[in-house]
RNA sequence: GGGCAGCUAGCUCAGUUGGUUAGAGCGCUACGUUCACACCGUAGAGGUCACAGGUUCGACUCCUGUGCUGCCCA
């Protein structure tokens, strides 16, 4: 048998993987009757980019569950897929035109750009599908689906148009978030808010005829001076007086349970309030007498005159009390509006630049027109202070510029009648939130059921597809599309004139074929759907809905979806709904959320940043495995995983700490080796010339060593296979005869439990530990070294070799979910050495070809044996006692010692066939194993409880190091020894505690004392020994 | 402003219903390379469990408050 090299080496195996299940297709399923169905879709990556980590992460833990139901049994179905990501990938493809070719979309036309678009995604989907395999994913990769493809666009039509049907679609005017860059809206999740300086302008309006006794103008305030051309009103509160009331109430109540130290301020706002009532309350009243009347003020610089209304959005208690009202370009002016039945003037252009309603400054982009404005103001003399002030304020997340409110036509999606079925889903428990906490985020959203805005002013996306005609009878629409089960319409809204008026005509179908009706052309919308929209059908639409198809039938509902939690409202909510609204079925019965990843300074990774790790550094520098172990081991149940990042040094393999200093630098020089590398930043030729530092982080290094420990083990367990003839592997009729066998059998039995429960528990980091735990610690340190002398000895080695290999094959299960490459690439090595062998949980069935589909260890539970593990703990115990002596007295690894093991008889019998490996373990000679064991004299002593250890030390001993040594540990115990006799002797202690707690209690202090005994009469004869 | 988390060893994290002499990996120190693995082995050092109160016989764990950090929603 060809002997494995000593290192594992991922690249070579991965490649064989690959090749491997791809020819074997083991990832696909089929819809078959009669089995347990396992499904699950993936959160499908905007083609924006390439992958992260975060979809390394959400990744891995996918396909962890996946491979492992598939072993279970379960027909099991991967979907995979990308989304279009509309306004994401859209301002990449035009910031690129823009910079490479100095083009517009509109210089290029929307046709022109939707394929260079599609071109983009063509290239970016290869890379992710690709990103996807690399990591190990067992996706269904005949399968692969596209928001965008024709299959989804169906989807999307029909539900729409099901939607509109039911009356849930509306046309309204709403003030959205303007994107003058991109020239779209875009909705609340896609704004930032960010603080700038900026200032806040105090400006004079004067009072139309102000009558005697009248203040004859109001002072407003404002941070963006130019809105002032879209007023339409200015507010004063309706009650003044009870305004300031509530505001003082509310204040004191404040006061009373604010801590001493933020009295004082709350103080100096009272007294300031109280300022208020005398000098300012009186013009507030007078003012909102006068709105009353219906006075007006004028408007600089238009010369407009606006009324003075009375609205509660106006707060006597701050600034002058009055405000400007501006419905078209704030959203609360806007809500004051609709109260006071304002006129709404919108001065902007969609591009930014203000309309002909702006007046003389028309064709004036924002920042200029409030320059213009406010130089126009200070030469009128109406501006009465400027302050300096920091401003919260929009921007989008786009394209970084800021938001502008904006008064436009929009499609929404009314909420109430959807969403009232996904609240009680998860309120009633139906559909379950793991970790349970993130319910909450969900249920609140949901609650508010604000209607949804779907509109897209984009080229990249599904077009709405809604027609609107106008200037015909309802009569002739409905002949248009008579008999087709595909269109619906309604009124638009406008009122009708004589029977004629217009309407909006939704279909399903990819055109109307109906271009004009009564000689009225039909337009279609030119909008796109908001992403999220495809996304939100995503697990109904990738198996064929609206088709009956026996996918459909099969695998839906899914089973769980894992995701992160930042898109718990956007994503799943509505996934809910939608999936509830178009099959009548939740589309998913468990959410599993998992953290996010941040790097060493809390801040979330990002290619603007220069702070991210690249999936395929680590799986080319460490192996797939390795960043899936990490990425397991990583996903407990907290919200976030802190991964500090480094530089891989490409010439001494150094790595350097990033900072946020280095991390935006183009190159960095290794301090290690003075030499320099290229970051992701390198754009000159001379640092483009240099070979490039990976980003890494050591935290996936444990993946790698552990991948190479199993290699290791199995170069062992091969090396040590001559001579057997594997076949069924597993007990006798008398069970396991070594006890080491049975302590291992009782090991697999618990933890193939263990991590079963985690998997099904979607606690992934614990799945990563318990085996870790097994292989590592128990098998290889442990065990591999218990087998050693059985195989040296021709009449035991054939069971050792059988054991050897059942824990061995059922380890490679258990973590083959987790690192499928090694796993598999080690199944493959010992199906061709031991073809023949067989699990008890494999019923007799041939070794599987691929350990993607082998059986998943179901060992039997009569197997745990806490007897055993409890003896076996003696044991090791013992071995580390004897260690620690050694290593405290520097004794050479190749000399061997005298031991001696004093305890109970009955403790004795236990240890006693444990001695051959004690001394191999050890290298030492066990002389006796018994109650009367005594030492040599000059040997060093040590305990673990109920057992005495001398080790015959001879001349080797440091008795001034050990006596300085024993007096430290005998202080320490009678330290403990007096806390816990101080514990015993509290009567309440021992009236209240529970009978087992102290009786505990008292075992521990029974057992220090002995120690401290035996310790205190050690120190005394070290003390005795004549000096060296 | 409201909500949700987190704060445990130098770093990254575990710690089940209160019963601890608080753990792991990495890093650090010492020793070790014929005998599966130096991507390794053995041993060691390292913690007032953010802080302050409270409940309890007993608090890392439960309650209240404070501080800092992050996220979500306005």
């Amino acid at each position: 048998m060809p002997e494995l090299p000593k290192h594992y080496d991922h690249r070579a195996a991965q490649a064989r993987c690959r090749t491997l299940w791809d020819a074997s297709r083991l990832w696909h399923a089929e819809p078959e009757a009669g089995r347990e169905v396992f499904s699950i879709v993936i959160p499908p990556p905007n083609v924006t980019g390439a992958l992260h980590l975060g979809h390394a992460l959400n990744n891995t833990l996918q396909d962890l569950l996946v491979r492992s139901k598939r072993m279970q049994g379960f027909l099991t179905l991967w979907m995979p897929g990308t989304d279009h990501a509309g306004i994401a990938t859209q301002a990449v493809v035009e910031r690129r035109l823009l910079e490479e070719e100095k083009l517009s979309r509109h210089d290029l036309g929307r046709e022109k750009l939707v394929e260079r678009i599609w071109a983009w995604k063509e290239q970016y989907e290869k890379r992710i599908l690709g990103q996807l395999r690399d990591l190990g994913a067992s996706c269904d990769w005949d399968r692969v689906r596209f928001t965008l493809d024709d299959r989804c666009a169906l989807a999307v039509r029909t539900a729409f148009l099901r939607l509109f049907r039911r009356q849930l679609v509306r046309r309204g005017k709403r003030l959205v978030n303007w994107d003058t860059f991109l020239q779209t809206a875009v909705s609340d999740d896609e704004v930032f808010h960010e603080e700038v300086k900026g200032h806040f302008w105090h400006i004079r309006y004067d009072v139309v005829e102000p009558q005697a006794g009248e203040p004859d103008s109001v002072t407003v305030a404002t941070t963006r001076p130019e809105t002032l051309l879209g007023d339409t009103a200015v507010a004063v509160h309706p009650d003044p007086a009870g305004a300031l009331d509530a505001a003082e109430r509310a204040l004191i109540a404040k006061r009373s349970e604010a801590v001493a130290r933020d009295q004082p301020a709350i103080d100096r706002e009272l007294e300031s309030l109280a300022s208020r009532r005398t000098e300012l309350l009186p013009v507030l009243e007078q003012l909102s007498a006068m709105a009353r009347l219906g006075r007006r003020v004028r408007l600089p610089l238009l010369d407009r005159e606006i009324p003075l209304v009375a609205d509660e959005w106006a707060r006597p208690e701050l600034g002058s009390g009055c405000v400007k009202i501006t419905p078209a370009h704030d959203v609360n002016d806007y809500e004051v509006g609709r109260r006071c039945n304002l006129p709404m003037i919108n001065i902007l252009n969609p591009d930014g630049r203000l309309n002909a309603a702006a007046g003389p400054y028309a064709g004036l982009t924002i920042p200029k027109a409030r320059l213009r404005v406010v130089a126009d103001l200070e030469a009128a003399e109406r501006v009465e202070l400027v302050e300096d002030r920091l401003i919260e304020l929009a921007h989008s997340d786009r394209s970084k510029t800021p938001i502008e409110p904006y008064l436009a036509d929009q499609w929404f999606i009314r909420m109430d009648e959807l969403a009232e079925p996904a609240l009680e889903a998860v309120r009633s428990g139906t559909l379950k939130i793991v970790p349970e906490r993130y319910a909450k985020s969900y249920l609140d959203w949901l609650s508010e059921k604000r209607d949804w805005p779907v509109s897209r002013q984009l080229w990249w996306g599904h077009r709405i597809p809604i027609w609107h005609v106008t200037g015909v009878a309802e009569a002739s629409v409905a002949a248009a599309f008579a008999g087709r089960d595909t269109v619906a319409w309604q009124a638009d809204g406008t009122s009708p004139q004589g029977g004629v008026g217009g309407w909006f005509i939704c279909t399903s179908e990819e055109s109307l074929e109906v271009d004009a009706i009564d000689g009225q052309p039909l337009v279609q919308d030119p909008d796109v759907l908001d992403t999220w929209f495809s996304s939100a059908l995503w697990p109904h639409s990738t198996l064929g809905w609206p088709e009956k198809s026996a996918e459909l039938d099969c695998f839906y509902p899914t089973t769980v979806l894992v995701t992160s939690r930042d898109i718990i409202t956007l994503w799943v909510a509505r996934m809910v709904m939608m999936g509830v609204f178009d099959t009548g079925t939740l589309p998913f019965r468990e959410v599993s959320i998992h953290p996010k990843i941040l790097d060493r300074y809390g801040e979330t990774m990002s290619k603007s940043k220069g702070n991210g790790v690249d999936p395929l550094d680590v799986i080319d520098a460490l192996g797939a495995d390795a960043l899936r172990f990490g990425m397991v081991s990583m996903a407990t149940e907290t919200q976030d995983v802190r991964m500090p990042v480094e530089f891989q040094c490409p010439h001494c393999e150094a790595r350097i700490e990033q900072t946020v200093h280095n991390r935006v630098l183009p190159r960095i020089e290794c301090p290690k080796c003075r030499q320099a590398f290229r970051t992701q930043w390198a754009s000159a030729e001379a640092d483009l010339a240099l070979p490039r530092g990976p980003a890494l982080s050591e935290r996936f290094e444990a993946g790698r060593n552990f991948s190479n420990k199993l290699w290791n083990a199995t170069r062992f367990v091969l090396m040590n296979l001559e001579g057997f003839e594997a076949g069924d592997l597993g007990p006798g009729p008398d069970g396991f005869a070594a006890l080491e066998d049975r302590w291992m059998a009782s090991r697999l039995a618990s933890v193939s439990e263990a991590v079963t429960r985690a998997i099904n528990d979607y606690r992934y980091a614990d799945v990563g530990r318990e085996i870790y735990v097994l292989a590592w610690d128990e098998f290889c340190s442990a065990y591999l070294e218990l087998c050693k002398a059985r195989l040296a000895d021709p009449a035991l080695r054939g069971q050792a070799q059988s054991m050897l290999l059942l824990a061995l094959d059922t380890i490679l299960r258990l973590l083959h979910p987790v690192m499928p490459f090694v796993t598999e690439e080690i199944w493959q090595h010992l199906r061709d050495a031991t073809p023949g062998r067989r699990l008890p949980w494999d019923h007799g069935a041939a070794l599987a070809e691929s350990i993607m589909v082998a059986r998943w260890p179901k060992v039997p539970q009569a197997w745990v044996d806490p007897q055993t593990e409890r003896q076996f703990s003696l044991f090791l115990g013992v071995i580390a006692t004897i260690r620690e002596i050694r290593a405290r007295q520097n004794v050479p690894p190749k000399t061997r010692l005298n031991v001696a093991v004093r305890t109970a008889a009955e403790t004795a019998a236990l240890l006693e066939p444990m001695r051959p490996a004690i001394e191999s373990m050890t290298s030492s000679a066990v002389i006796d194993i018994g109650p009367a064991a005594v030492g040599a004299s000059g040997a060093a002593t040590a305990g673990v409880a109920g057992i005495e250890i001398f080790v015959d030390m001879a001349d080797l001993i440091d008795v001034g190091a050990e006596i300085v040594r024993l007096g430290k540990e005998n202080d320490k115990l009678a330290g403990l020894i007096q806390a816990k006799q101080a514990k015993l002797s509290d009567e309440k202690f021992a009236a209240r505690a529970p009978a087992a707690v102290v009786q505990k209690e008292r075992e521990q202090l029974a057992e220090m004392e002995e120690r401290l005994a035996k310790g205190m009469a050690s120190l005394a004869e070290l003390q005795s020994r004549p000096p060296a």
